[in-house]
RNA sequence: GUAGCCAUAGCUCAGCUGGAUAGAGCAUCAGAUUGCGGAUCUGGAGGUCGGAGGUUCGAAUCCUCUUGGCUACACCA
């Protein structure tokens, strides 16, 4: 909405650009091929668009400031503006535009698109596939997939409010060695255990066998030979074998599938490795008659990545059995098969670039066109202030304990500020509050980079957090609640957007008639923290004015109409934005 | 060794296609509450944007080189 204005200002300005050139130079060819620059002033104070025009002063044989001078005049000349007023601003042309005009049109446009404002059409028709999460059924979800999973959501609910039809799909690696590694610890240690009769949630029972198998690994230097042993019993089928199988596969998917629900976390198609590993090879074995691939004199059957600068990568073992990137191959084609997509984007960490990329390669080689529409979305690795997470060394964060901790953390914040009466439901307000924290930490950074994440830090419900906005969406929803008590005492008054005028109100009504270009580039960079910045850009900004003017108490009444309305605007964008990130929004906190 | 990614305040991070005095939070120092939720707000201090060249009217941003860190380059997944 902002931006309308923004290329309608550009568009004239450009125009003027043109007269004055043919004017004074005789002639608009020179500044033909000089991109006019759109900004935004470093601040309010000097407008809310700037034109730079260095770039127009060589031809024109001017100074920019000169330039600007002339433009004006010529600008103020023609009786066609849009609503705003010019501003000379040394090399700039700076236009200050009419708020109250902005103001009344985003009114109409969130009292009428309500939770749909800010969505956008820009991916209308685009069948986008995002596979995220991808868990091993032989321990629990650590911190790592708390990063992934909430990236692939957020991802996948930005692309839907740009128009997309979305598909969400995990796929589980529920077969090989690492898996065989707890069934066996579970055959040799277990005693029957079960989730139920220990009262251990299935994944965590799992993930404690595969522990011990690493520690009996140390006592006894023929336990990965045995669950190789076992790995191929699987493969062949062997009852007991697939029966344990089931039944360990299922304990840790239960346990994985409540941490999801817990986190807000969903998918459309579960795809399971399982059922896929054997499709690749199929492919790989049409590939080579095709002479995409080579057979080495073992058996092996290989591709020579030259063409992309790189070495030579094995694609079925000498004895036929499929590899990782096999079944990728499989997967991928299934998918396409199964839901025909227009674009597929991998949520997984950078540190398997290499693996995409040859992925990608091999099946444009084997022929499928829509492999340039497969896109790897590479996030850095989540450490910790005291170092890297390695399994090995005990230092990974669990999931679930995170997150207890976190809900923990929130509950005693709300037994000490005395709340537990207004937010009646202690234990999920506290889950709502640890699910803002995390999900608002995850995304604030940048996918790409690696980051730190500090369990204090988080757990901190000052500044730039989760519990933040979720704080300013529950002071509005109060005051709301206050205004509702009243009597709706200006319910009947028009809203006038003119009253708005104060500079923080003006920043605010930008703000929000600029939430749909936010949600537009958190696409097209897909990239959360676009709207993480934007959230907490409006809070702060709706935090002064809170604090400073009055609302309710507002002098005349069509200024308490104006600026409700304003703060229940602000309250709409707030949800609607929460939404796309994983903030729950709390009425009471 | 080869390739990819990263480097901005003491710490954690922003900085959109190059543009005005590089911004937030935490920590630190100093303030604000007869109020619509103080889980708030205001101000101070804190920077050679890893380094060196280059392109440009103009560079944290683009190019080259360089230093440091991480990751990958498995018949593991």
């Amino acid at each position: 909405m902002l931006q309308k204005i923004k290329m309608r200002w550009k568009a004239t300005v450009e125009q003027h650009l043109h007269n004055l050139a043919e004017k004074t130079l005789g002639k608009s060819e020179l500044i033909k091929d000089i991109p006019l620059v759109v900004q935004v002033p470093p601040k309010p104070e000097l407008g809310d668009v700037a034109f730079p025009l260095f770039a127009y002063a060589k031809p024109f044989r001017t100074s920019p400031q000169k330039l600007v001078e002339q433009l004006i005049a010529s600008l103020n000349e023609s009786g066609d503006l849009p609503a705003g007023t010019l501003l000379a601003a040394g090399p700039y042309l700076n236009v200050k535009i009419d708020t109250a005009e902005l103001a009344n049109e985003l009114e109409t446009a969130i009292r009428n698109r309500k939770e749909q404002y800010g969505h956008t059409s820009s991916m209308a028709d685009k069948r986008v596939m995002v596979e995220f999460s991808c868990p091993n059924t032989n321990k629990p979800l650590h911190l790592g997939h708390l990063r992934n999973d909430a990236i692939g959501q957020s991802i996948a609910a930005i692309l839907k409010a740009n128009g997309a039809d979305v598909h969400k799909v995990n796929l589980i690696n529920n077969r090989g060695v690492h898996i065989c590694k707890s069934m066996l610890a579970y055959m040799k240690f277990g005693n029957n255990e079960t989730p139920e009769s220990s009262s251990v949630k299935g994944d965590h029972l799992v993930g404690n066998y595969y522990v011990r198998f690493a520690q009996w690994e140390k006592e006894d230097p023929t336990a990965l030979e045995q669950a190789q042993t076992m790995l191929k019993q699987w493969e062949d089928g062997d009852p007991e074998i697939v029966q344990l199988w089931e039944k360990m596969n299922r304990w840790t998917l239960d346990g994985i599938k409540q941490t999801y629900d817990k986190t807000g976390i969903s998918f459309d198609t579960y795809y399971y490795e399982s059922d896929t590993y054997k499709l690749g090879r199929d492919k790989v074995a049409s590939g080579l008659k095709a002479n995409v691939f080579y057979k080495e004199s073992d058996g092996s059957v290989w591709i020579d990545l030259a063409e992309i600068g790189l070495d030579k990568k094995v694609l079925l073992r000498k004895d036929g059995t499929s590899l990782y990137l096999t079944q990728d191959i499989g997967t991928a084609i299934a998918r396409h098969e199964d839901w025909p997509f227009d674009s597929l984007i991998y949520v997984v960490a950078n540190e398997q670039s290499y693996h995409f990329k040859v992925l990608f390669h091999v099946l444009q080689k084997l022929g499928y066109d829509w492999a340039s529409d497969l896109h790897h979305l590479a996030y850095g690795m989540v450490n910790l202030p005291e170092g890297k997470m390695k399994s090995r060394e005990g230092t990974v964060v669990d999931a679930d304990d995170l997150f207890d901790m976190l809900a923990k953390m929130a509950t005693s914040d709300i037994l000490e500020k005395g709340r537990e009466e207004d937010v009646k439901d202690v234990q999920q307000t506290s889950e709502a509050i640890a699910l803002g924290a995390l999900n608002y930490y995850l995304l604030q950074v940048n996918p790409l980079k690696d980051m730190i994440f500090n369990p204090a830090e988080s757990l901190s419900f000052n500044g730039n957090t989760g519990p933040y906005l979720q704080y300013m969406g529950a002071r509005i929803s109060s005051m709301y609640r206050k205004y509702v008590e009243s009597g709706t005492p200006v319910d009947t008054i028009s809203f006038d957007g003119s009253l708005l005028n104060l500079e923080e109100e003006r920043e605010l009504i930008k703000s929000l008639a600029d939430f749909e270009e936010t949600v537009k580039q958190a696409a097209t960079n897909l990239d959360p923290s676009v709207i993480t910045a934007y959230l907490y850009d409006v809070s702060r900004k709706y935090s002064k004015y809170y604090h400073d003017y009055p609302i309710l108490k507002a002098e005349s009444k069509s200024l308490i109409k104006a600026r409700l309305t304003l703060s229940l605007m602000v309250l709409q964008v707030l949800r609607n934005a929460y939404e796309l990130i994983g903030i729950p929004f709390l009425e009471t906190m």
